[in-house]
DNA sequence: TTGTAAGCGTTATCAG
DNA sequence: CTGATAACGCTTACAA
């Protein structure tokens, strides 16, 4: 095991001072060319990479970015998590991952926040889903460090990026409305994120809009999962006959897929028996049968937009004292549009209802 | 701002010195009962937390775990990091993604490894589909650094976690010939895998122990996502009559999915016109229509074991100088079971085809 | 433009 | 069982 190169050996067979390989490192100008070409050369030479820990101890920063998760099994984390990536790849940070595992197990959830906050490991914070922990981060911003949220948030107390459920969700029930349906029934997210009341909301707003009043009955809890969405199809397709509903918008795709077995199970037809729109424009969803109608949500640009948002606080000098905070500058915070994407699971007639699915839409697809 | 405590003042407070409570910290028995309490009783009063850059530079370790992994859009990767975090947040870990993102314009792949080799960030590796860097890999674990490979390897020069690809692929493919069919298409993944080829290689050893002669036109390249499923189907379906498969096998069930999608537009029904195993058994393949056929690969269980091999070679004794290599102990590579699960694509008469998937495969599932 | 020297917050060695 | 003190590898005033 080869001993490992320090900035000492390096300055000793440059012939420089340590101080000056310090500064070819961190591309300071004041460098003459031909030594800072020298450097370069032995660093080159040798392999040399400086140790992080050091260079982040000394200097009191971080090149680590982290990225608060709740479960996995949600696809859409997986797209943010790219979104990311193809940023933070281009630059000097790292990602480290911080999933809080969804299960019932987790004994305290703000160890985790507490974890990235005291520990000065990470120079930066992304959320997802933080509605846990929207005072922890408000706080935390409000100390200085930089926090981005995904979803999730209201207020606009930390810098975030989000969708706007509730009008997506909206959008998806006043397609169904316009379809003819007025008994259409929603079948939630967990109650913890603020992104299922969001949808429930504007699932709501619609009906309020048309004028149908609302049936208790057809607003069922779930969990963003398919089992949900199974087992509130089920119970739905299990009302007396004129309580059924007509449609059924779910909080998420992977509900839809759950009904879908539903109704297929109940001998059912959609959209023929039951019409269905999902939330989120999964990848599954173009090929699932029938296509299913869904709200997209672009997911991969959140993560993108997210840590765009993060980056120029991170660089920002560090003995700057003005706070992230600052009266007159507004804190950053975006929201994307959604898009209702048509295909055949509403019942909408649609001529090629796979043509809405393209490829540019996931860019590592090829074309 | 408030100013950050340090393990100094720490010991001010709790008056002792900084090497006591370094001790606590680190779990030593050699403290007094007393001591220790008292320590950590100021230590929860001011809700310190040590820095981990500082200590790993002391004690010259890190408690970074990185994980290299391809292209975000394969739906096993996600499973494969939530096996490892349902491991790792157990643990002092912390697990950091380096994702050379799949495009073509990644300039330089063993630029990563070489950022992840020369930088003492990550205490340990875990690289999944490692073929590019197989050579890079074998010659980091010769000198001492942790590392283990997921999939994609065949020699046991590190150590590796995997799935026998090869019987699993002949599995599948022996099932289409056990119902009949004898022009089989295998659609392939990318080149650059050894994944590919090993499926490749058990489809091609299932034909030839039934004496099918195999047919280049059968056989097409791929890369493991939906649109190549679609393209190489399309190719397959216009084909002379004669020519054409009575039954496909692809590399992954996300092309099976494409395959579905183009037998649909050509007004194909599956499996009557045309038989369909995949190959991963992801989430959404038990509710496309037909439900998939498809060789399911424990990727949670991959990523689970992969981590639990590498925890015990991050832990051994620094100064332990025996190499992680020794003539005596082999080099720990463990493969995992695949199993066949039929579905309804592959024509096979299934009572309730939907009663293989469930909720216990995907641990995070509500019952 | 370059070098000297003092930290950064922790661990490790070695006395007591 | 506890405490000085010297590292760890790098950055950064401050000098030259």
């Amino acid at each position: 095991m080869p001993k490992k190169f320090t900035i000492v050996d390096i300055a000793r067979l440059a012939g420089v001072s340590r101080t000056t390989v310090s500064r070819v490192l961190n591309e300071r100008p004041d460098v003459d060319r031909e030594t800072r070409e020298k450097v370069l050369r032995v660093i080159a030479e040798h392999g040399y990479v400086p140790n992080p820990a050091a260079a982040g101890l000394a200097a009191g920063r971080s090149r680590l970015v982290g990225m608060v998760v709740p479960s996995f099994t949600w696809p859409i984390i997986p797209e943010i998590i790219r979104g990311i990536a193809s940023v933070i790849s281009r630059t000097d940070y790292e990602l480290v991952l911080y999933s809080f595992n969804d299960e019932k197990t987790t004994p305290d959830r703000s160890d985790i926040i507490n974890k990235l906050l005291g520990t000065q490991l990470t120079a930066g914070i992304i959320a997802v889903f933080p509605s846990y922990f929207t005072e922890q981060l408000t706080r935390l911003y409000q100390q200085g460090v930089p926090v981005v949220a995904i979803d999730d948030q209201q207020e606009q107390r930390v810098p975030w990026v989000r969708v706007d459920n509730i009008s997506g969700a909206r959008q998806a029930t006043r397609h169904l409305i316009g379809l003819g349906h007025t008994r259409i029934a929603h079948i939630m997210g967990p109650v913890e994120y603020l992104a299922s009341h969001d949808r429930a909301t504007g699932y709501q707003q619609a009906l309020q809009e048309a004028s149908i009043t609302p049936d208790a009955d057809l607003l069922l809890p779930g969990d963003f999962l398919p089992t949900s969405g199974r087992d509130g199809a089920e119970q739905l397709f299990n009302l007396p006959p004129e309580q059924r509903p007509t449609a059924i918008f779910t909080a998420t795709d992977q509900q839809a897929y759950g009904v879908l077995a539903a109704a297929e199970a109940h001998g059912m037809t959609v959209p023929r028996d039951i019409a269905l729109v999902g939330f989120d424009d999964d990848a599954p969803s173009a090929f699932v049968h029938p296509p299913l109608t869904t709200v997209r949500q672009p997911a991969f640009e959140m993560g993108h937009t997210a840590i765009e948002l993060l980056l120029p606080m991170l660089d920002r000098d560090p003995d700057d004292d003005s706070a992230l905070i600052q009266p007159d500058v507004p804190i950053p915070c975006i929201q994307l549009p959604t898009s209702l994407i048509v295909r055949a699971s509403c019942g909408a007639v649609v001529n090629e209802a796979r043509s809405t699915w393209q490829p540019a839409d996931y860019p590592h697809f090829e074309a």
